[in-house]
DNA sequence: ATGTTTGCAAATAGTTTGCATCCAG
DNA sequence: CTGGATGCAAACTATTTGCAAACAT
């Protein structure tokens, strides 16, 4: 934890953010849970001990750890929902930077096994390989 | 396509559903698109021959569709964002009842191999195995 | 000192809900 | 006929933006 903060500094640092006491508290709190929380989930937990940090600047702080690859956004993502009707086996790549998702079908990847610790524990339902990265057109616009 | 469609009155007919025209219009549009459109997308396609269709109706249906397995929902679903601040390489379960997402690790699937035609197209940048199913207490609770 | 960051308030976007009307079965 | 489906309007939730004040460097 100790460890965390020394290189969350560090990081914040090279890439010119200021270190204020509520970047670090968010980062904190973001740490100290393992339930991937959402901006307002922080927001609360950390109003408890300092009472004015506003839900705004959790929120800005929170796109900017992801901008500089220290958080990742992992569900939803405030966007709309989007819907497939492909139901046929497949995975996807998506587009970070405009969003566009394309379905590609590997039999590798169908093939995956679900290891046992989780098929004991859960009911798993459905598996799907997600990458992500910059797609065709954005790399030669930009 | 036709096939689709048998298929597809088929489906709502098994599961209680009545065939209206919006339905019809809705699960065609989507199949006519491979871009994993919103439902504010699709609103707006079907506007153009069918005016009178609301927005509402067409959120419903989708989220009726993705209920009786029709569709699924890949991206965002309308739920705020959530931060994982977990660096290490990693995959994610999610129960698709209460919302929780599971870190898990394997090197199996670390392992995994970008296919080759989809690194030549793209440049990738993160890759993860997506499970989904329903986590144990919601199993045990219902 | 100064330019970034913050807090507040207002605006925006997406989704959901209540209810009266409509229509598929 | 009748209950489910639809359209409209309003409510709600999450997010974003503009701006002045505050603060880290």
């Amino acid at each position: 934890m100790e460890q965390d903060l020394r290189t969350f500094e560090e990081i914040c640092r090279e890439h010119g953010l200021k270190i204020t006491p509520q970047r670090t508290a968010i980062y904190q709190e973001l740490l100290k849970s393992n339930a991937h929380p959402s901006a307002i989930m922080i927001h609360q937990r950390i109003k408890k001990y300092y009472p004015n940090v506003s839900l705004d600047t959790v929120n800005r702080t929170l796109i900017t750890f992801a901008e500089i690859g220290l958080v990742r956004i992992v569900e939803g993502r405030g966007d709309p929902k989007r819907f497939d009707p492909n139901p046929r086996p497949h995975h996807h790549f998506r587009c970070i930077r405009c969003g566009k998702i394309v379905d590609f079908y590997n039999e590798e990847y169908d093939a995956l096994e679900i290891p046992a610790e989780l098929k004991e524990k859960f009911l798993i339902i459905s598996k799907r390989v997600n990458l992500e990265g910059i797609c065709d057109s954005c790399r030669n616009s930009r």
